[in-house]
DNA sequence: ATGACGTAAGTCGTCCTACAACTTTGCCTA
DNA sequence: TAGGCAAAGTTGTAGGACGACTTACGTCAT
């Protein structure tokens, strides 16, 4: 029995007045006017604009929407509001909230049945830390509750290689810097990552805080907002890889050789993260 | 410059009549059909109803668009036709088109830009096969052009193993089909594919079935759609999992373990997918 | 009382139309 | 020539309507 009777309460039912008026009159746009925003603020609307209010209204309300599944506003298998009722409760029209869905169906998040509606996915919460979402290692450690550590093994500037010029749109002999750490949780190593960021949009104060904490952090500070990767998966046998004294064994392991964009499609650094096999559990959800 | 000019060719303008009537008339599907249609079916339209007719109407458009793309019918970077072009080039609504193109979006295949277009995403390699999307190995390897054949190793009844029955959620000591198969592209070994299904809800008859060809195909035939896959990633490394002549030397290989359910949230396949390393190329697209 | 059936209400899927927001192009003006 | 502005094209959002599907519930015959 996966279909579970609507629960009525989820969600916010209780903190909205229960008989409001509920105004949405478009107010006569004035015919000169160029802007004029009708008047549909209510309780979520205005919720959007104290967290993220980047991109398209579509998409903050996706993020919204995701932020409260994932906080356990509506557990596991439960049904959403309809979409029709978060319409009104955000004050955007349904087109919007549809596409926020689509948005969250595709993550796996949940799970629209035509008729009947919007569940949150069994497993949706359990998978924060899947594959296909992209977060520092380091943060991801940290969530998993574990606490993250970092060795620096190199980090020095050198000339681009024509394989990274071409994944980093660079022109040819591009100065980088080659970063190589080894990751450890609760001081067991777990991956060796090798990041190569080009230099040119930082000064030498960030290339030596980039050896430090999380790459990430740094370029958040900069301006620089992580959008999205394409990482490549790849198995690999190598005794070329790990250094140390934890070096492991069998010198397996899962790489991940990812170019990170901003949000403007830009690439920014392109690393290469080789997982210990065994010590790190990656999971996909893979949907139609 | 990741920004190419608008190659205004693209898609299926060489393919069609140049400066033809562009003719939209109804070509069959009329029966006794007591709805009456609005005579928009097109070239493309009646197109959906071929491969896969399966899924909503945004589904097959977003597999259909997918499949042209993979195809290169548009290159990277190029851009996609206009969304209302697509709609009545397809005979749908916009919206339809819209939800499509999201989907499309949400996987990595294309970049929507407001107020500019459409366009397939360029990441320096070509889009490859996209992880997260869920679709059986030889439906992937067709659409990648190349022509997908299995060879059954193995395929007996057997009791489910403890660990299998916890996956599948079977009672203990439950029948199910061992399947060991190798998977070939273009007759080049690229998996060996190891599937495991409880006999449950299937006959004699299923059961020989699914030893030829696309397992999921015959799953598709008595009404179970598979809807998504929760997998583990693993790397591998071992002599004991590959046959035959074609037996890869290293015995390298990229573990998927996954749990197939369908729409219910029903598991009914736990397989395990040896990807030959190198010969099968993974990619993520990772958002946050 | 019980079971089958049909109906009605609720919800998602699609369609249509219209307009706002944004980008690109190219013409026009200073 | 450089800058600015207008227009056209494209995606984003809005609102209303209806079809398709699911579920719950009441009715009726058994």
């Amino acid at each position: 029995m996966s279909t579970r009777t609507p629960t009525s309460g989820v969600f916010d039912t209780k903190t909205r007045p229960a008989t409001g008026p509920r105004v949405r009159n478009r107010v006569e746009v004035g015919d000169d006017a160029p802007v004029s925003i009708p008047d549909r603020s209510t309780a979520n609307r205005s919720a959007l604009n104290a967290p993220s209010k980047s991109g398209s209204l579509s998409r903050q309300v996706a993020r919204h929407l995701r932020s409260r599944i994932m906080q356990g506003e509506v557990s596991p298998g439960a049904r959403l509001p309809s979409e029709t009722e978060i319409a009104v409760d955000y004050g955007v029209s349904r087109v919007t909230v549809r596409t926020a869905i689509t948005l969250l169906e595709s993550q796996g998040l949940v799970d629209v049945r035509h008729g009947s509606g919007t569940f949150v996915s069994d497993f949706g919460t359990e998978i924060k830390t899947g594959i296909q979402e992209l977060r520092s290692i380091t943060e991801t450690i940290r969530e998993m509750g574990f606490t993250p550590s970092m060795e620096r093994h190199k980090g020095e500037t050198r000339a681009a290689s024509e394989h990274e010029s071409k994944r980093l749109d660079l022109m040819p002999g591009e100065q980088v810097l080659d970063l190589q750490r080894a990751v450890y949780a609760d001081g067991e190593v777990v991956a060796y990552s090798f990041d190569v960021i080009p230099t040119k949009t930082l000064d030498a104060q960030m290339l030596e805080r980039m050896g430090q904490g999380s790459v990430f952090e740094v370029f958040e500070t900069i301006g620089i907002t992580p959008a999205r990767a394409m990482a490549e998966l790849h198995a690999v046998s190598s005794q070329e890889i790990a250094w140390g004294p934890q070096k492991p064994e069998q010198g397996l392991f899962l790489l991940l050789d990812q170019v990170h964009f901003d949000k403007d499609g830009k690439p920014f650094m392109y690393s290469k993260s080789y997982f210990v096999e065994g010590r790190f559990q990656f999971v996909i959800l893979r949907t139609r």
